[in-house]
DNA sequence: GGTTGCCTTGACGTCGGCGGCAAGGTTTAG
DNA sequence: CTAAACCTTGCCGCCGACGTCAAGGCAACC
């Protein structure tokens, strides 16, 4: 199938695809002409790129993962790099749970002590006749 | 004070000053030569945008706080445009938390089957002779 | 032959918070 | 007089995943 078509099967657009090429994700045949040609597994390829990017990944982190499809596995988490990749992600994922965590206390406290002083600054200006 | 010894004194660059100028957040005086003339309430200025920022705020965002610093209050938080920044910025939090801890499960499932599936096979390779 | 709709490469724009450099003016100390 | 250490404005670079032209080639249909 040529680009186009790829890309709306996959829900993307002709920019992108291009750019996963240059970046050495996809790597389609050529027909005669110099179109692009691609098969039906790139179009399971591109659609795993697109998950892990909305999970959060890099297109460097998803190489792996390609790799492992193009190899044959019918998942492409199962390859040792792949397997890699998910734990430091997870890790990072964590970690940064972890200071977003103390970002929202932060942000919590802030908040109550901002409302309690306009609280008391408005108790105050009660009192204060005219 | 000048623009070399504001940046010492508030941890950062001139820079940075500058281009906190350029935004709008800070305007220091003129001197007669035409250097910036910062005084002391400025260092709090960019000590509330210093901090607001390492807690994720984006410069707009930390406006309201810097304007209720100059009326005069004794927090940047106090003033009703910084508790609606704040109110917002919490509700971001806990949305991005949310999501964020979908996708924590996602590679921790995902994670768990790869593991899973190298073992199966591992297996099996192990029970198939030579 | 002309139009339409694909396709190609190439190159610049986006967003935010600066870093870094260039080319020059100012002030102070020696 | 000169060097050092400030300061000024202005402009390009960065990062990442693309969007958005521009200029042109190819294919199919009327």
């Amino acid at each position: 199938m040529r680009i186009g078509e790829l890309a709306e099967r996959a829900g993307t657009s002709t920019r992108t695809l291009r750019y996963y090429e240059a970046r050495g994700l996809v790597r389609p045949r050529r027909a005669a002409n110099g179109y692009r040609c691609y098969d039906e597994a790139e179009l399971r390829v591109v659609h795993e790129i697109r998950a892990l990017l909305a999970v959060g990944f890099d297109l460097d982190d998803i190489r792996p993962f390609v790799a492992c499809l193009r190899a044959g596995n019918s998942s492409g988490d199962v390859c040792p790099d792949s397997v890699a990749v998910l734990r430091r992600k997870l890790a990072e994922v964590d970690d940064y749970l972890d200071r977003l965590g103390a970002v929202r206390r932060q942000l919590h406290d802030q908040l109550a002590r901002a409302i309690a002083h306009r609280e008391e600054t408005c108790l105050r200006t009660r009192q204060r006749p005219e």
